[in-house]
DNA sequence: AAACTGACTGTTA
DNA sequence: GTAACAGCCAGTT
């Protein structure tokens, strides 16, 4: 990680690095990418990825250990959590944090 | 360049 | 445990 890369940049490289079955928090991402209050940016970059990325976005939740999205969005993330193998509540919390990554 | 927007969070009650 | 509030700051207009 480079001071030089955009934000954006930290971001993308940092949840890439989130391993398998894994999740982590908007504050842990923002805080490994040097910007501990800059939370809320993390779901801007988030927000704004390509519908066909490979970054595994949806292994990112709130300090809750829920899913932020809502409607669709959250039925898409959820499944796709579910489908390494985490457990999340219908309404999109996750149910145990022994998932929790730190870097 | 300035205003606006939030996939957030810490603090307080 | 929850709810309201006020900062937060990179990206977008």
């Amino acid at each position: 990680m480079d001071n030089h890369d955009t934000f954006q940049q930290r971001i993308w490289q940092i949840i890439a690095a989130i391993p398998y079955g894994k999740v982590t928090t908007y504050g842990d991402v923002a805080r490994l990418a040097g910007s501990p209050r800059a939370a809320r940016q993390v779901g801007g970059v988030l927000k704004r990825l390509p519908a066909d990325t490979t970054l595994p976005w949806y292994r990112v939740i709130n300090r809750m250990g829920e899913i932020s999205l809502t409607g669709n969005d959250l039925e898409r993330q959820r499944r796709a959590l579910l489908n390494e193998g985490i457990e999340v509540s219908p309404a999109g919390k996750i149910v145990l944090n022994s998932y929790r990554w730190q870097g």
